[in-house]
DNA sequence: TAATACTATATTAAATTAGTAGAGTATATT
DNA sequence: AATATACTCTACTAATTTAATATAGTATTA
């Protein structure tokens, strides 16, 4: 499961996706109370996409935040991985945050393999979808 | 990720599974020392597999555990879900623990969609392995 | 220069995870 | 019938993680 930060981060950047095409900076204080996400909170959240350049910031009296290419550029597995960190179910087969089991040898290991199984199922599907997939639509 | 108690489940039952066709019951104590498991940890994650049918259990003198069915009757999801819960990254998307978001609108909300997408992706791969796959092969 | 808005560090309450302790119950041998 | 063995149940605890909050600081621009 994802958590509630990383379920905040969505929802900011489907926000923030939706303002894109305005190429206005976007204020904390703006997106916070737009999807109920509590405003100190949100600040860490945005600040963590921003080191990881996803989003850039303004300061000062006109500042804000906003997306730093076209929400098509940015997969939702890129996403899930600045917030929460791996996505495949075992650190061994993880290919971002890779870290060997305590109990088990890797190369004898049977359950490994399915796990790197369906680690790519997801990622087939995380990749694929964009911040442009998850946009707030305005109707 | 898996918790350390999915994994110990998974480790626990690719022991049995490989024993299945012995039939005997075997000891937690010969379980955990063989996968290295704390013996009261995995006596909890037994009884919790018994519960859910996926065990059978004898007690006393030539007691132990053992499956209840063929490894190739139960599937992976199966076991994770009965030890970590729900599949899905979100709750609201749950097939088996479903709960609605707290600031959301499930017919509104355009991440869910994508997210049931990721989790039909996972549950192909998880339900179709087996612990006939995940098994200890004795070499 | 003052108001605004992002940045950084520290702290905290609640929940979850991983594991331990100990008493209780059932059963197959002796 | 006694007893050792092995599963069962309830309660507890330490460590970690999660979801925040508080406060002070820095940058920018009207």
């Amino acid at each position: 499961m994802l958590s509630q930060k990383a379920k905040y981060a969505l929802q900011a950047l489907a926000y923030l996706s939706s303002k894109y095409a305005d190429g206005d900076a976007i204020l904390i204080q703006t997106i916070a109370k737009e999807k109920s996400i509590p405003t100190k909170f949100l600040e860490a959240i945005l600040l963590q996409l921003k080191k990881h350049t996803i989003l850039t910031s303004y300061r000062g009296r006109t500042g804000g935040y906003k997306l730093t290419n076209k929400p098509n550029k940015t997969n939702l597995a890129t996403i899930i991985r600045i917030i929460d960190g791996p996505i495949a179910m075992l650190s061994c087969v993880s290919l971002n945050f890779f870290k060997p089991c305590d109990n088990c040898v890797y190369e004898t290991c049977c359950i490994n393999p399915i796990m790197a199984e369906a680690r790519d199922a997801t990622l087939k599907v995380l990749e694929k979808r964009t911040l442009a997939d998850i946009m707030d639509k305005n109707n």
